[in-house]
DNA sequence: ATTATAATTTAGGCGCACCTAATCAGCGAG
DNA sequence: CTCGCTGATTAGGTGCGCCTAAATTATAAT
């Protein structure tokens, strides 16, 4: 039985859209025309265009004026750009000595040129890593994606015990600051002081060093955590 | 003084042409348009209007009906090119375990779509490198490239003693063979028989292990070597 | 139920980079 | 010196991926 998966290579705005609409998907069922547009900064005409592209060839399914969702092969193509995108982020951090807030573009850039195997070469060298530096889990070379609940940190109650989890890899930024706070994926925490009204979210790091931070409600929205247990005694 | 370099991004196109009309330089002053299109597997009017193109862009000088010749900011772009090629090429190799056959392609896609910085990077994660994998020499970040006067194996008298110095990275099977027969950059051997008539030619290893070949007039030719004096005994 | 507004699509255009077919320039041979 | 060949260019066409302006559809508000 040959798997005649007529693979008639994506462009590289193609492999776009298609990462693009799966983010959107993830957030909310279909993913609108605008929404798409503002995600890759392109006119919504530019967008119905692509759309039309997209579904002739099988990737996605378009309801018009209501919008779209991935076929199984337009999700299996944004899965492996995921995994591109996100080994390569990986690589250029650990070895390649990149901060955790320039990576994003230069990965980029490269997911639409490195090949398969040197996808692979990177992922082994790096020992099959789950998430990337951001916290994103990496789906599996066949397209396994694995999703953690997590809870943002505005959620967590007073006098909880988390850890940072994951945060956005596109506000370089944001990153930096972040980082500048002590915090970095894989960091602990207590929640001292949760205020009220939108308010910003007190925490002590469980160190070294031991520093209290205090963080607006905002920013802790995009800061992902889980909670820890709290010990049996 | 402001360098004002404006650089409008060139294409990927663009790229290729100007890596490929460098190198045609290379070997005969100026490039053709037939040359071009077979260095690049298009057909020729896709090549005079490209060169139309770069002309306006400054970066060669068309003359209509005989050829076309770099401009020092098209001289200056192709070194780009051949740097991030080279550098690639050994990276790949060094650090991600490529054949010396297989890498070609792989830089030839990847050269598009690295930036400068992370080019560097590799750069001195090799350790600044002025060799690659298959003994082309690597421009630096400003483009001084360095020509080593060698000679092809087929000239190569009977009696002397030479190293393989450079081979082209363009054709796999030729590759694979030639590494097949014990030989890499830089390998020693001696040369035992120059058959006349352009016939073959036959060298004795350096071992360990110390091997002899035969090896055909054209193979020959391609196989770029420095003559090792003997020594002053 | 009608109307205003917001989202989406169609219409029409542009530049790039390719193609084939037809024309034209340069050059050596007779 | 002209013919004919090779090589280069122009002419004209295609698809992609973007744009703006105009029309259309969906939806929320009166």
């Amino acid at each position: 039985m040959v798997r005649a998966e007529r693979r008639p290579d994506l462009t590289r705005s193609s492999e776009d859209y298609l990462k693009a609409i799966f983010e959107l998907e993830a957030l909310g069922g279909l993913a609108q025309t605008t929404a798409i547009a503002d995600a890759l900064a392109v006119a919504p005409p530019s967008v119905s265009g692509m759309l039309k592209r997209l579904s002739a060839s099988g990737l996605l399914a378009h309801v018009p004026y209501r919008g779209v969702q991935l076929t199984a092969s337009g999700r299996r193509a944004a899965l492996r750009m995921l995994r591109r995108h996100r080994i390569l982020e990986t690589y250029l951090v650990s070895k390649l000595g990149y901060d955790w807030d320039s990576v994003h573009p230069e990965a980029e850039r490269l997911e639409h040129a490195v090949s398969d195997e040197l996808v692979e070469r990177m992922a082994m060298a790096l020992g099959n890593p789950r998430f990337d530096p951001h916290g994103a889990p990496i789906p599996s070379p066949g397209g396994e994606l694995e999703e953690v609940e997590l809870v943002a940190l505005s959620e967590v109650p007073a006098g909880e015990t988390a850890e940072l989890r994951r945060l956005s890899d596109r506000d370089p930024e944001l990153l930096r600051y972040v980082a500048s706070l002590g915090l970095r994926v894989g960091v602990r925490f207590e929640v001292l002081l949760r205020q009220p009204f939108r308010g910003p979210v007190t925490i002590r790091l469980l160190g070294p060093p031991i520093k209290e931070q205090v963080i607006g409600h905002e920013l802790a929205g995009g800061l992902w955590c889980e909670i820890i247990p709290k010990e049996a005694g």
